[in-house]
DNA sequence: CATATCTGTCATAGA
DNA sequence: CGTCTATGACAGATA
């Protein structure tokens, strides 16, 4: 696969739906959206050839300022190193053809960082993810309060419609989903099962499973799928269903009895964890070892979640689910975030932790799901986690992407901005010199006849004649007369 | 309470 | 054909 088409795509998508702005917003049928942002290929052309031409148009100089070109520079190298990653990086250093040309027309200095290359930045920053990551946010928390604003307003809107503090805002959503979390507690422990005949997964999801793809799972209030109704763990006392406690402590001791791993232990092992405020481990485990799924070898390090985009595991950063259901701040663990799958996983006993599910490559995968006998509707869960897993850490991934899409677009913007105003400067230092040339010669030339006498001494009239060089160097006096008539012929 | 933002999820296309 | 990835769209949670 080709990194660089494979990112020039997106990217492409990306400018076609700048350039239509009604894209962004929901249609009424989805396919017709995608038909109608993937096939326009050659009128968004035209649009950028036209919007090409407008800026070499310098005619009307409408320039806002100079562009901030060693900071968006910067920070656009720093986005590079996606590329080993996942065939992704900005730019890939291949520049526009106008936009290459125009560089090599810029006699300045100004426009040799037209297009950085990026590799650099990369090796730069080395391994050191966390602060590859770091920096590209915190720059793209900069972008997101520009403190000399010179970019359109225009362009600044769909840049702040973006996620441009997913950390921060997963942070600061984690400690509110504290506070929440506990008012759901009480929520659920108050009101129970009769002020909530659906269970807390159904009402978080839309969909709660995959629709139609696979059958009904076993939530904790649908236990029609084989597995316990709900899992509560005792020993931190947290309820993730709304069935009757009793009825629950019975489902914990039944897991207990049928399955080799003690999920309340598991539990237990990840809550106190703490380190990542996640079950998930976000480095790819490629061992298929079945046993101790749960471990808190599985945790993974947290540093992958800072990783260019998030690599493979699946981090619960900033999500607001699964806090709903965690036990409050204060109590007996730390609290660790409890997804949907994860409940539903350990609802039905899923005997291998969501680390494995989502980050195994398909064969191990397979061969995981050989070493166990799973029912149905395991086996669908197993799948359903596998694929939002892996489809929550894609979507994470693209909508980085988009930002530093806007970000490239609009350092761009800003670059050939300062290249028309240079430009523009240079046509009219041009048109200067121009004229000044003009007065020169038009003096040279009086100067020139003022000299020059006929057979009787007597000057030219520069109304009569008017002097003309040939080709190959000689000059010759020539009467109005004798030019009209070759004119005329 | 309305709004903006963030995030997970689904549907879908394409590789 | 199954799997994976990318992305638009949507919904829910949250600030």
């Amino acid at each position: 696969m080709c990194s660089t088409a494979n990112y020039v795509l997106p990217l492409r998508r990306t400018c076609e739906a700048l350039g239509t702005p009604g894209k962004l917003c929901g249609g009424v049928s989805m396919s017709a959206n995608f038909s109608g942002a993937r096939s326009h290929g050659a009128p968004q052309d035209t649009e950028m050839d036209v919007a090409w031409q407008e800026l070499m148009a310098i005619t009307e100089l409408q320039f806002e300022g100079p562009g901030e070109g060693s900071y968006e520079t910067a920070q656009y190298q720093s986005m590079e190193p996606m590329v080993p990653m996942g065939g992704y990086g900005m730019a890939q250093s291949h520049p526009d053809p106008p936009t290459a040309a125009a560089c090599e027309i810029s006699t300045a200095g100004t426009y040799d960082g037209c297009y950085p290359q990026e590799v650099p930045a990369c090796h730069r920053l080395g391994n050191s993810t966390e602060a590859m990551y770091g920096h590209c946010e915190s720059q793209l928390n900069q972008r997101m309060f520009p403190t000399s604003s010179h970019v359109q307003p225009s362009l600044m809107a769909p840049r702040e419609q973006m996620n441009m503090s997913g950390t921060i805002q997963g942070h600061r959503r984690a400690n509110a989903c504290l506070a929440q979390g506990l008012n759901r507690h009480m929520l659920w422990t108050t009101h129970g099962q009769s002020l909530h005949p659906r269970s807390a997964d159904d009402l978080e999801s839309d969909s709660g499973l995959s629709l139609g793809s696979s059958p009904p799972l076993a939530s904790p209030d649908n236990p029609g799928g084989g597995g316990a109704p709900g899992y509560q763990s005792a020993e931190i006392g947290m309820t993730y269903s709304d069935g009757e406690p009793d009825s629950m402590t019975e489902q914990a001791r039944a897991a207990h009895i049928h399955y080799p791993m003690d999920y309340q232990n598991q539990s237990h092992s990840y809550l106190h964890s703490g380190a990542h405020p996640s079950y998930f481990s976000t480095q790819p485990t490629l061992s298929t070892q079945p046993d101790a799924p749960w471990s808190v070898k599985q945790q993974g390090q947290p540093s992958a979640l800072s990783s260019l985009y998030v690599d493979s595991g699946v981090s619960s950063r900033g999500s607001s689910q699964p806090n709903m259901y965690t036990k409050p701040q204060g109590s007996i663990s730390t609290p660790a975030p409890v997804s949907r799958d994860e409940r539903r996983a350990m609802a039905l006993k899923i005997p291998f932790p969501m680390d494995k599910i989502i980050n195994l490559p398909v064969d191990d995968f397979n061969e995981l799901l050989t070493q166990y006998t799973l029912t149905d509707t395991q086996l669908a869960l197993v799948r359903d986690i596998r694929r939002r897993g892996k489809n929550k850490v894609a979507a994470q991934n693209c909508r980085k992407r988009k930002l530093e899409s806007i970000i490239h677009l609009e350092r761009e913007l800003s670059q050939l901005q300062a290249q028309r105003e240079h430009l523009a400067k240079e046509r009219l230092e041009f048109k200067h010199s121009l004229a000044f040339i003009k007065c020169r010669l038009t003096d040279l030339y009086s100067e020139v006849f003022s000299h020059l006498r006929d057979e009787d001494g007597q000057p030219y009239s520069i109304d009569d004649y008017s002097l003309q060089q040939t080709p190959d160097g000689k000059i010759y006096l020539v009467p109005h007369t004798t030019m009209q008539k070759r004119e005329q012929c």
